[in-house]
DNA sequence: TCCTTACATACGCTAAAGCGACTATATGTG
DNA sequence: CACATATAGTCGCTTTAGCGTATGTAAGGA
């Protein structure tokens, strides 16, 4: 343990410096969320989107997790307790804007009636959200 | 009143996403500094300082008054309570970077002893320090 | 084994950021 | 008015970011 380097802050707030990134913070919230809805609700082509969430990867902001065909991506709180204090606030923050607010709505509606998307037919659901969905 | 603009998340955070400016904030803190510190104590070049302090201004972050030759420097809240939690937080995590930290010993020795830095003869000090400075 | 699905990466381009060096502006001083 | 000081803005350049398009890859199904 020669000394553990110092978080990268810079980076953590590039990361956060863009909308589609932060759409898809929004979107994952505490779930753990399938790219294919990222794709659904946000629209535009998809290897944007992968783009995004590798940006995403490299700031340490995220973590994914293979199932099978399916990329699950979920938040990974940094190992400083700032950093986290910072997100958790980012994340209440974005709650509360219009237009994240309409996209989780889509999230809800997407999740709890996949069959009507066909891109989405099959695809598992964000995990915490299969039980606690109130629509379904 | 036709309805008021949400507030440009993505550039808050944008400009928080560079070394140089995320020092400029911690070493303006709560207190109005004038810029001539900023550029003893960051070193460099003295219109590098002014660019980042202008892209925090037109970020909505910084704002600035004139006093004779001197410019001071402030944070304002943004006029979101998301956007003010995150920035408090911010800076909060901040005070314990190291390099911060060692930022902030440099201004308070810098404003106790500004006749022993030519560049600073007769600047005026931070504002709330030179009521709690201890040091001096 | 071949094909599809779900996603990631590479490529070529344009736009924006950051930098150093230079110039401009505003205020105070002699 | 001439000049020094404090700070801002401009210019040319390099780097990074973001985008659309095309291609690569890993897993599952026929």
């Amino acid at each position: 343990m020669a000394g553990k380097r110092t978080y990268n802050v810079e980076r953590f707030f590039q990361a956060l410096g863009d909308n589609t990134r932060l759409r898809l913070l929004n979107l994952i919230g505490d779930q753990e969320v399938c790219v294919c809805y990222f794709v659904e609700i946000l629209g535009g082509p998809q290897p944007k989107i992968s783009r995004h969430l590798a940006y995403l990867r490299s700031a340490g902001i995220v973590q994914a997790r293979r199932e099978g065909k399916w990329m699950h991506y979920r938040i990974v709180m940094p190992p400083h307790i700032g950093a986290t204090q910072v997100l958790r606030q980012t994340l209440e923050w974005l709650r509360k804007e219009k237009q994240m607010q309409a996209d989780r709505v889509r999230l809800t509606k997407a999740c709890c009636a996949s069959a009507k998307y066909a891109s989405l037919d099959g695809a598992p659901l964000p995990a915490p959200v299969a039980a606690s969905c109130e629509v379904c």
